[in-house]
RNA sequence: UGUCCGAUGGUGUAACGGUAGCACACAGCCCUUUGGAGGCUAUUGUCCUGGUUCGAAUCCAGGUCGGACAGCCA
């Protein structure tokens, strides 16, 4: 096939791997990957990172692309994991059809292998505690020491993983061993554990086992098992890919895919590790996982995120083996983008003043045409009702403006979007000095199609009329976390995560439109100049919408913050 | 005095011996009864030192800096 230059992006290093690998029919032209979280926590943005990947890779070279779930360690992982997982992939926007596998599905299959692993003299028992296993490890730089029971004959070997596997050994009393090399400068190569005693009840297989294959051993012969072709992972494991291969080599299984490593995602202030997470659900500083500030691709739906920025955000950050840090601006970039095309503009008034246009009659009433979405004409219009008082916000009315403010002052004019022209004829205040109401005169003939509709006039507001109005909760989220760099603590590696004190500003009282009171939970909209929202799918109710702010428009920021922090 | 990996503007990523490009961010300008969208302009980069070559971000050597690895976690 060839392809043109113009239209062939540039292939990331993995790309280039597969691309030279079907041209030499190394995996015989097939390209089979796979997505393989532990269950132990919600996915992240650097999970969709890998999901876009892995799935992606298998669509671009017409293979396929599995799902399986790493639990091998019963003691961390959950089922209300497994779910969330499935359903934040989906969401995201891929599909594993029938490929849903679990490592547990093999645990009888592993044992075996472990078996023929011993018969071939390649494991063995260890009787060494957990404090013995570690003093004769060795260090990076330092050696380790043969195990006393590193030469126990097969026999022996067979009779005590037999028994292990049979319950009659305490938890951590024994594990079974890869036979490597304990002077490997490769600490991973050292005689690792592949088999541990866990007496704990797995959240699939129960109490059918109380022996687990190790993440090295488990994972390498699950790959193999299912017929993956690229083993794609995150840097960590760089170091584990010559036992990856010398387990499968000792085992000489048919399948021998290839291990590929790339660097994972960071975000800018942003805390990335599950136990980290985990510790903020736990300890109440969030609501949930899925409390909009959290990196979770839950918390990014919540908020509002549609799957197709993240997709896009995921495409533009690229994938190579560089230590990274992104820089949030991309993924609120991504977030407009997609949210511009899509979202359906509304008109919105946060910090409600109420304005009674004194030339308006009072029982009048009217209605303007709205188009919802100028970049999709199909998305058509709807109809906003008008009266003698409406709400505007506190910001677009200053009493002593600053240069180059062009809303509404005293004694200025300034146009209604979609509606009149008006003009500020007196300000309302009360004992306090603050203004509590505007005064002001409508042009009668400015609204559209009128006579003096194309006066030119500086500011255009929005504005909501008072009586129809629907009163809503708005939340304002800011910065989702802020990571200290880490300090010369005890561990000398650990980061101190804190909440930003401004991360949640809830309004309670903001004036919208009354289209919105029957929107969907999960709708996104613009709010004109202030950004965009979403309709919160867990506290709204009928009738009682409660907007997330997804991300602010990008020239909005000083000024939305500014807001926030007044109220 | 360990092994492995990496180093291109503020951030991320291309260029695979032949003009250092793209995106985000930042700055400025234009447009707009605001779609806070769009358009335009500008500044900023190959870790260092040598070597090979007509030519090096790219190849070689040595250094420097950063990261991963010492769970019976994944």
């Amino acid at each position: 096939m060839s392809s043109t230059p113009e239209t062939t992006p540039s292939l990331d290093f993995i790309r280039q791997i597969i691309v030279e690998d079907n041209k030499t029919g190394k995996h015989g032209g097939k390209v089979v990957t796979r997505f393989p979280p532990e269950p132990n926590g919600y996915l992240h943005i650097g999970h969709a990172k890998s999901i876009c990947l892995n799935f992606g890779i298998a669509r671009q070279f017409e293979g396929v692309c599995h799902l399986r779930f790493d639990d091998t360690n019963p003691t961390r992982e959950d089922v209300e994991y497994v779910d969330s997982i499935q359903e934040d992939v989906h969401w995201l926007g891929f599909d594993w059809a029938d490929k849903k596998f679990y490592a547990s599905d093999y645990f009888e299959k592993l044992y075996q292998f472990a078996v023929e692993l011993i018969r071939v003299g390649k494991a063995y028992v260890c009787d060494q505690t957990a404090d013995e296993f570690k003093a004769n490890r060795g260090t990076p730089t330092v050696p380790g020491k043969d195990s006393p029971y590193r030469n126990r004959s097969v026999d022996e070997n067979l009779d005590l993983f037999g028994r292990m596997r049979k319950g009659e050994f305490a938890d951590g009393s024994r594990t079974l061993r890869a036979k490597i090399d304990m002077a490997s400068p490769n600490i991973h190569m050292r005689d690792p554990a592949i088999y541990r005693i866990r007496k704990a009840e797995h959240h699939r297989t129960g109490n059918q086992w109380c022996i687990y294959p190790m993440y090295d051993f488990a994972h390498c012969l699950s790959d193999s098992i299912e017929g993956i072709t690229h083993s794609i992972c995150t840097l960590e494991f760089e170091v584990h890919r010559p036992l990856y291969d010398w387990i499968l080599d000792a085992l000489k299984t048919p399948c021998h895919p290839q291990q590929i490593e790339f660097a994972r995602l960071n975000l800018g202030y942003t805390v990335m590790s599950k136990r980290k997470l985990l510790q903020m659900v736990t300890e109440g500083n969030v609501s949930d996982w899925n409390d909009p500030r959290m990196p979770t691709i839950a918390g990014m739906r919540r908020r509002g995120y549609p799957p197709e920025a993240i997709r896009a955000f995921c495409e533009k950050v690229g994938v190579a083996k560089r230590e990274n840090i992104i820089d949030m601006a991309l993924l609120e970039y991504c977030v407009r983008e997609e949210l511009n095309k899509s979202a359906h503009r509304a008109m919105a008034v946060l910090h409600p003043i109420k304005v009674v246009l004194t030339n308006y009659p009072e029982n009048q009433a009217e209605e303007f045409d709205a188009i919802n979405n100028p970049e999709d004409p199909s998305a058509g219009t709807r109809k906003i009702p008008f009266s003698r008082e409406i709400y505007i916000d506190q910001d677009d009315f200053k009493e002593v403006p600053p240069k180059k403010y062009f809303r509404l002052v005293p004694g200025g004019e300034v146009r209604l979007r979609y509606a009149y022209i008006i003009k500020c004829e007196k300000v309302v205040k009360n004992d306090q000095g603050e203004v509590v109401e505007l005064h002001c005169t409508i042009d009668p003939g400015s609204k559209a199609g009128g006579p003096t509709s194309g006066r030119k006039i500086k500011g255009t507001i929005h504005w909501v009329s008072a009586p129809q109005a629907i009163s809503a909760e708005v939340r304002l989220y800011d910065r989702m976390f802020t990571v200290e760099q880490p300090d010369a603590d005890a561990e000398g590696r650990d980061f101190k995560t804190f909440l930003n004190p401004q991360s949640l500003v809830t309004l309670a009282n903001c004036k919208l439109e009354p289209s919105l009171a029957n929107a969907a939970p999960g709708t996104r909209f613009q709010f004109e100049r202030l950004g965009y929202f979403n309709v919160d799918p867990v506290d709204s109710k009928p009738g009682k919408p409660v907007f997330n702010r997804t991300v602010t428009l990008r020239d909005a920021w000083a000024k939305i913050e500014q807001a926030t922090h007044q109220s």
